[in-house]
DNA sequence: CAATATACTTACTACTTAGTAAGTAGTCAA
DNA sequence: TTGACTACTTACTAAGTAGTAAGTATATTG
């Protein structure tokens, strides 16, 4: 991989684990072995760079939906969504839409203006995906698809944040429920489980 | 107010605003109109101005929790809890658990388990809630009291990063379909709802 | 009235930060 | 083979960072 290259992967990496503010052009050169000279030869800002970090998720997200597109059903193309917040777990990174969600007002405008893109990006992704399934009747939920996938888009951002703070369990709880909740099972529906089930 | 508390009490808005490494000593101090060395003189460390701050929170949480008890009505109750963050999306500032969450591993251990402490006590009232909800007839949901509380809180902490990413309008889309997905209604059901409304 | 404590200030240090300017080694094309 | 281009390096600056040490004004108390 190029020093280019190198610089995005690990730029991203320390985005979403530090955060923006909490890595210098400093770590970047020292891990990659550099001078720090040489990664403002690549990004003469940090604005610039925290700006290809976002249209790399950008462009990296587009991938994933072109990929899953070779799946047809659409449980598993939402449980695929699922498993990327997942592995992030695993490595305790958050996800992109949480780190610039909360380093927002450092980021400039324009690199603001890209993180809109790309969580617009997912959550039309995700629309599509909910709008689809609920009337071939592999998902099941209340409202517009919009809005529901709102509600899953921030169940797995924050998940992430839980993990951190509580442990990785509290991830698979989380994100086991809300697949649950939206893919009908044969033997539980929603009124009869209000007695059953403990606390 | 005492500089003590006008120093949390600002630390806490710069923390929620812009991140614990977007602010310093310096940012605080010429605010409040005072040197530098005064912010040191009550805050020795810049953790130990963190771990003040994450249990300033947990208190006004206790506060919440126990001036909520004077409302019966347990929907009313998570309407109170919801506009808390409503707040906040309006200010511009995510939640504590968002903040602390993001800058995680720049805090100290014994700040972190202050954040654990705040978060478990956050999910256990939340938990409570819900199952008492539930039993009575208030609330309606599947899965276990503390895995939906779980779902509610993740859901209305990023629903702060949304309200920063793509707008404020964004977290009453949210909010206002969290709260339905729980509360029974009498007119519509999750089953009749998958055909009459649009995308 | 003297001693002590509180809540600061001034003055400082050692270090980190983003960013720049000028130079250099290697490649590649005319 | 010369001249441009790429991908760096060395060397630097100005500003910001957390944190410290020593001094000071003002109450409070024995």
């Amino acid at each position: 991989m190029s020093t280019h290259d190198e610089i995005l992967s690990l730029g991203d990496d320390l985005m979403r684990m530090h955060g923006f503010n909490a890595f210098s052009y400093y770590h970047l050169a020292d891990a990659l072995k550099v001078r720090p000279a040489a990664v403002h030869y690549h990004f003469p800002t940090k604005d610039a760079l925290a700006l290809s970090i976002v249209n790399r998720s950008r462009e990296a997200f587009h991938a994933f939906s072109e990929r899953v597109l070779l799946e047809a059903d659409l449980q598993i193309r939402l449980k695929s969504f699922v498993r990327i917040f997942a592995e992030n777990a695993d490595t305790g990174k958050i996800c992109l839409m949480g780190a610039a969600g909360a380093d927002f007002y450092s980021l400039s405008e324009d690199t603001r203006g890209a993180v809109r893109l790309f969580v617009l990006d997912i959550i039309a992704w995700l629309t599509d995906l909910l709008d689809e399934g609920r009337q071939c009747g592999d998902f099941t939920f209340d409202g517009l698809p919009r809005t529901r996938a709102l509600l899953i888009a921030t169940n797995l951002a924050a998940s992430l944040h839980m993990a951190r703070i509580l442990g990785k369990k509290e991830f698979q709880s989380i994100s086991g429920q809300l697949v649950k909740d939206i893919c009908p099972s044969k033997k539980s529906t929603k009124r009869s489980s209000s007695k059953v089930r403990g606390k």
